[in-house]
DNA sequence: AGCACGCCGACT
DNA sequence: GTCGGCGTGCTC
């Protein structure tokens, strides 16, 4: 290596494998390193992925361009890009994509445009002294070179008034170095004082990362038990070697509280990788990563992507969460492959979670992850108190959704000037509108699903495509107006239920789409903590490390929400929500109550969840999974067909079906409708492979699908363990 | 993923 | 007669 004259180079691309180019006289490149490549008409980005294969010959082979200046993809990164690939069955290009996310990441920095006052400037000809010009050069009279943005707004004028001076020549451009990567944190200042308990976990996880090498621990304690400062010191291990660490979160856990109590420990914030960055700010932090600037990314599961060039330690906290699963675009679970990274990087990850997914509680009963568990600090009672609200005898009134025992709850805690929240895991007004006089219902056109009304925003809307219309005066199938009636309900309509019953509440909606962002989560939160709200109503439960003390009374209002449908993990959701709810709501001597409303009270999941039976229900859900050689007793694997014309979709997926591989103990069922028949205006039909624990699916699979021709019409997605059967 | 080439309908 | 629709196919 070091002069070779053909590489290997992987693009960001759905190609099939890495073209070979020409290395240009005078240029060395190494494995890693990343380059422009020309590719066709245009140029792309890539990686230097090995040495030149050798197929195509090298009279026809392009030069590569130019290598860019920054520090190449490590060899594990590449391996785990490949890994990730060969797991999940997709291109290792798409894979790639993800990890060079940030094209403009790879050129250096833009100097920083700043304009000082020119002390020598006379005004040219013509020129007008207005006010806010006036403002502008006063300002700059003392104090520092500023940006134009920064100008304008300290001189409340629009960015055009100091254009006009730079263009009439009374400032002085001044170009700054780039902005220096803000503060490190610290990994020598003092942490807090730790329990016992908690001194030992930590004790475990320093040596696990002093000693560095793959291993896997669950860290299993409930909320209050201190697991976060037992985490941070094994971030503070990584960095005293010089490494890094990752701390992966689901996205709604990201909150600006979470970064402030980082910053109390280590001196300064984390990185973060979010959706929620500008271009500039991915564009920087993915650089500054890679450039080995920061010690420490906190971020959603797409950080696992970015160019370390040492990770010390991966913690993925809230393990058992279902945003860890991406469904679209590669389709991959980041716990998963987290795990696959710390393998192939030779690290420790931790696996951190007051209610651990099956999958992991199995791992870690096996012996193939290492178990800490932190008992409670406070000690004492953990989950609330639960009530079962049976809905067929304790009925709400027509159209309405709270049971009398709810709302009896709801009228004693307020009056006891307490809080409560309504939970109910349905966006919008109400998840079907109906005519009545035809019974046409509002379908999506693109997807097989119901259009749901938003009534604050006056829409129907798909939440599938996306698709929005306003709501219809009259029914667009007969005719009639004022016929169209809203079904079922979501979080607004419960809202509008609670301002009935109690117009003097204060009560807010907390939804996924109402609440983006660490600052949008920190206001409700503190909302929440000044008790400036009575009642909440939310899609999800609120980021982790808050405790609302006022907080005494948690209503679900559909418990049965998906637990006889095929959803696999509805019941382990709702169990993660109970807990979830234990751990924020409540004072030490009175913990709360919550309640389920719920049709099949004497479901045996919903009986253990009242019991408050931690073991009983894992061990309920675990035999219930293993009779059905279900995960993570046995493996799945989802093939979705889709297309856009409905018949050739069948014909592949019956096809498929014909070819599939069938043994004693390999199934396969289908072809189905998907769960979502229709998506975005394709034609989808899904086969389910399920095998025994030990079997590899992914080269079973290949094989497959290597028997049946695929038009190109016709898109076959793998998703292997499924996660959602929704 | 782009961006070409390529073969059939309505426009200057 | 051209302009342009997007259906297949290639890119080292
Ligand atoms: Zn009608
Ligand atoms: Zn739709």
């Amino acid at each position: 290596m070091g002069a070779e004259t053909r590489v290997a180079v992987l693009l960001p691309l759905p190609l099939r494998e890495a073209y070979d180019y020409r290395v240009p006289d005078g240029m060395t490149l190494n494995h890693g390193d990343f380059v422009e490549v020309p590719l066709g008409p245009r140029r792309v980005i890539g990686v230097v992925w090995g040495s030149g294969a050798g197929v195509v010959e090298a009279r026809r082979l392009k030069p590569v361009v130019r290598r860019f200046d920054v520090p190449p993809m490590t060899a594990v990164a590449r391996r785990f890009v490949e890994w990730v690939a060969a797991y999940t069955m997709t291109l290792p290009g798409f894979v790639l994509r993800m990890a060079v996310s940030v094209p403009a990441a790879l050129e250096p920095p833009k100097p920083i445009l700043a304009y000082l006052k020119r002390p020598d400037a006379l005004a040219p000809p013509g020129f007008k002294m207005t006010d806010a010009r006036r403002r502008v050069l006063a300002l700059l009279e003392d104090g520092p070179p500023r940006m134009p943005g920064e100008l304008a707004e300290e001189a409340g004028c629009g960015a055009t008034v100091v254009r006009g001076l730079a263009e009439a020549g009374l400032l002085e451009p001044l170009l700054l170095p780039p902005a220096p990567p803000l503060g490190r944190p610290d990994w020598a200042r003092p942490g807090p004082a730790l329990s016992a308990h908690q001194e030992a976990a930590a004790d475990d996880l320093r040596g696990r990362v002093q000693a560095g090498g793959y291993s896997s621990v669950l860290l299993d304690g409930v909320t209050g038990s201190g697991k976060t400062e037992v985490y941070y010191e094994a971030i503070a291990a990584a960095l005293k070697q010089g490494k890094q660490a990752l701390i992966l979160l689901p996205e709604i856990a990201l909150s600006a509280q979470w970064l402030d109590r980082f910053a109390r420990r280590f001196g300064a914030a984390p990185a973060e990788w979010h959706s929620e960055l500008t271009g500039s700010q991915r564009r920087d932090t993915w650089r500054a990563v890679a450039k080995g600037e920061v010690p420490v990314v906190v971020g959603a599961r797409s950080a696992l992507f970015l160019p370390y060039p040492d990770l010390g330690v991966i913690i993925v906290d809230e393990e058992h969460d279902s945003a860890y699963k991406q469904e679209e675009g590669a389709i991959y679970h980041a716990r998963d492959m987290a795990v696959a990274r710390a393998h192939l990087g030779g690290l420790p990850i931790v696996l951190v979670s007051a209610t651990p997914s099956l999958e992991t509680k199995v791992n870690a009963d096996s012996g193939r992850y290492a178990r800490i568990e932190l008992p409670s600090r406070h000690g004492g009672a953990q989950l609330p108190e639960v009530a079962l609200v049976d809905l067929r005898r304790d009925r709400p009134p027509a159209r309405h959704w709270l049971a009398p025992s709810l709302r009896k709850a709801l009228t004693e805690t307020l009056a006891g000037g307490e809080q409560a929240m309504l939970f109910l895991n349905r966006r919008g007004y109400a998840p079907l509108t109906l005519c009545r006089a035809c019974g046409h219902r509002m379908q999506c056109p693109n997807c097989t699903a119901w259009l749901v009304e938003h009534r604050l925003a006056r829409k129907l809307q798909c939440h599938h495509c996306g698709l929005q219309q306003p709501l219809p005066p009259a029914c667009p199938e007969c005719g009639e107006e004022g016929t169209m009636a809203a079904c079922g309900p979501g979080v607004e309509r419960i809202a509008e239920e609670v301002a009935a019953l109690f117009p003097d509440a204060r009560a807010a909606i907390m939804a996924s789409d109402t609440l983006s962002g660490p600052r949008a989560i920190q206001e409700m939160v503190r909302k929440i903590t000044d008790h400036e709200l009575d009642i909440i109503i939310g899609t999800q439960v609120m980021a982790k490390g808050h405790h609302f003390p006022m907080l005494t009374l948690v209503g679900v209002v559909d418990a049965d929400l998906g637990l006889n449908g095929g959803d696999l993990r509805a019941a382990e959701r709702t169990y993660q929500l109970l807990h979830q709810v234990a751990g924020r709501a409540g004072r030490g001597e009175r913990p709360g109550t919550v309640m389920l409303q719920t049709f099949m009270p004497e479901h045996p999941v919903m009986q253990a969840l009242a019991a408050g039976d931690r073991d009983g229900f894992y061990q309920l859900e675990a035999e219930m999974r293993q009779d059905a050689g279900m995960p993570p007793f046995g493996r799945l694997a989802a093939l979705i067909v889709s297309g856009e014309d409905p018949t050739l979709v069948d014909r592949v997926a019956m096809a498929l079906g014909r070819a599939a591989p069938r043994s004693e103990t390999v199934h396969v069922l289908g072809p189905a409708p998907a769960p979502l028949a229709l998506l975005r205006g394709r034609h989808r039909r899904r086969l389910l492979l399920k095998a025994p624990r030990a079997t590899q699916v992914q080269p079973l699979i290949a094989e497959w699908l290597g028997r049946v021709e695929i038009p190109p019409a016709i898109r076959v997605q793998i998703d292997v363990d499924p996660y959602s059967f929704l």
